[in-house]
DNA sequence: CTGAAAGCGCTTACAG
DNA sequence: CTGAAAGCGCTTACAG
């Protein structure tokens, strides 16, 4: 706290507005307003607005003294009274997501981030933690809170909700997956062709009965992997055992679970595709247990794969350019009201690792 | 899009606003207004506040009216109008973060998170993207929309531009780094003591030269878990060689190569102590490829930590439970702005890995 | 180049 | 139990 003796602190605490030049009554917020910034500059609020909002034609004298004015007081503009006036919001967009947690939203934020930032656009991100009432609910918050446009990555659900915003002009984006029930702009992953791609690899190397662990349905992108599983078994001429399907694990003691399970059946898998990457970690700490080899192929690439023994070969997707492409997507959308609807799809990338690829064993 | 036909949407894209009942004028925002839900129910806009704000008083018979009125023409809360005729923002506050990519900053979040919908706040995150200048503008930019606190993760620098906001009123946290230069509450964790133990932890396995690799000093985080390291050493009564303190390395290449570098010295560091998971993991990797064991600590604990060989010793830190104080610190300081500051400090926790520890080759 | 008036969509503080 | 008036802090659409 270098060179702030106490007493100044302790005196902006005890008066915590500034007091206004006589006659203009202070605000009820606690800061000055533009009405005040004017009186003491000696102008009209119009003219502050213009000196705040960059407009032409205010004389650089004026200028001046509004700036000063502005600096003295510690004037601080009202974007939420701005908005109100202006009829609509300027330079804000929202997201939502399930949880701010993992690393694959992180990215997704942060390529948002990078194209909202290069766009001018401020990005308030908000979570609804895993709970489908509350996504409609901190959406609708969001919206309430007057954002230009939302980029959504729904859990499930139906979004018929959404059509009252929509309709009254609110731009709305999924990403990572499709909205439901409503048409709207989408940025996804390849999740089916990803996922065939994995599966193929496992085939490739003579697997037969290979384990899928997934979430549940309702998530489209579960649905969407286990449709590629499905699809490479079919290429492959191979018949998918029900058995060897899992959904539901989320964490890593259930997926530590089910994969022990599966690789302990009388008949059982000798490879497992796993849906997400927590999963994939659960499965390979399982399969580190058991006293066979199991081979594993994961859906989304995480740290450290590369190294731990075995290594985890993965279908690698680009969680930073999904939220570019989505928040491109919300531009377009805010700039044109009624433009067609598009569909981004991103295709993915699979990572072989380990010299030793693991072969299912001789019977 | 099951039971949508076509012709619906395209007729809601192409008529953006409700049609008000007539007398009434279309909002500017092309959604209905309370007046407009007022007309619709026969009553007065006083009388839709009530009833949407739950104010008591308001006869059964009449709310249901208003209640009808509301899901007819699809009438939605403008947050930001109300916030300004309250002359408060209710229920919203902010978290301002470096960057939302990275382990730690997502659970901190989410610890703030879970804290705020306890308490009926919405939380809305912006991030900083690790420029000290966007830092300053996106507090600012949170603090123009109107909500009621902010916990801000700084970067470093000078927060005194922050006293006319704490002036004006809004309630301000930090979290995990000081302020400086001002006084505010703050949440962190005890990086001088989980870094002194750490270190410890290698002096007494008989390692004499430890390797530092952290980040600039400027964020307080580092000087404190530098310190941390000069505290262990002196209470070992061992000197630090400043050749082996290496300031600098953010991402995993840069602290390979730090790290290969000093261990190669002629007189080389035989153990290491990384600041951060990330530079945790550069150094792991570097270490994997010298024909020599160098034992390493690192602040932070990261995913699968455990199971790579070696494993790694870490000093554990709780980042969910970090942002769930700084929320309480928030929430406190919103209730009583005069209220003194308070700080809190949680502890680290040093988790020993691995059976065989590395100790210093004998020469 | 500058300003007075009206209004954005809501709530407060009063009345009745 | 319900409502008319005034105002939150800003901007729009005009004037001059």
């Amino acid at each position: 706290m270098a060179g702030i003796p106490d007493s100044v602190t302790m005196t902006a605490l005890s008066h915590p507005a500034a007091p206004g030049p006589a006659g203009t009554p202070r605000p009820r917020t606690g800061r000055p307003t533009m009405a005040q910034v004017a009186e003491a500059a000696g102008v009209s609020p119009k003219t502050v607005s213009r000196v705040i909002n960059g407009e032409p034609g205010v004389v650089a004298t004026t200028a001046e003294r509004v700036e000063r004015a502005i600096a003295q007081l510690g004037y601080r503009h009202n974007h939420a009274a701005a908005s109100l006036a202006r009829g609509r919001t300027q330079d804000t967009v929202g997201l939502v997501i399930e949880g701010i947690a993992g690393r694959f939203y992180a990215e997704l934020a942060s390529g948002v981030e990078e194209v909202a930032r290069a766009h001018g656009q401020q990005l308030l991100i908000a979570s609804s933690e895993e709970n489908p009432d509350r996504e409609r609910e901190t959406i609708l918050a969001l919206a309430s809170r007057q954002v230009g446009g939302i980029i959504v990555v729904p859990r499930s659900g139906d979004h018929r909700y959404l059509r009252t915003e929509l309709r009254s002009g609110l731009a709305v984006v999924f990403a990572d997956r499709p909205p439901q029930r409503i048409k709207a702009d989408y940025a996804l992953v390849d999740n089916v062709a990803g996922a065939r791609e994995g599966v193929t690899h496992l085939l490739r190397q003579g697997h037969r009965r290979i384990a899928f662990i997934g979430n549940e349905l309702a998530v489209a992108t579960s649905a969407d992997r286990l449709e590629g599983y499905r699809q490479a078994h079919r290429d492959a001429g191979v018949d998918v055992d029900p058995a060897l399907v899992v959904l539901g694990p989320t964490d890593v003691p259930s997926t530590e679970a089910a994969l022990t399970r599966l690789a302990t059946l009388p008949d059982p898998a000798t490879a497992a595709f796993t849906q997400n990457s927590r999963l994939t970690m659960g499965a390979w700490r399982a399969i580190k247990q058991l006293d066979r080899p199991v081979a594993l192929v994961g859906f989304d690439d995480f740290d450290l794969a590369d190294v731990i023994d075995p290594p985890v070969t993965v279908v690698a997707q680009d969680p930073v350019e999904l939220g570019r492409r989505a928040m491109h997507l919300l531009l377009r959308r805010i700039a044109h009201h009624n433009a067609r609807h598009h569909h981004d799809i991103l295709p993915t990338r699979l990572v072989v690792r380990g010299s030793g690829e693991i072969p299912p064993p001789r019977r």
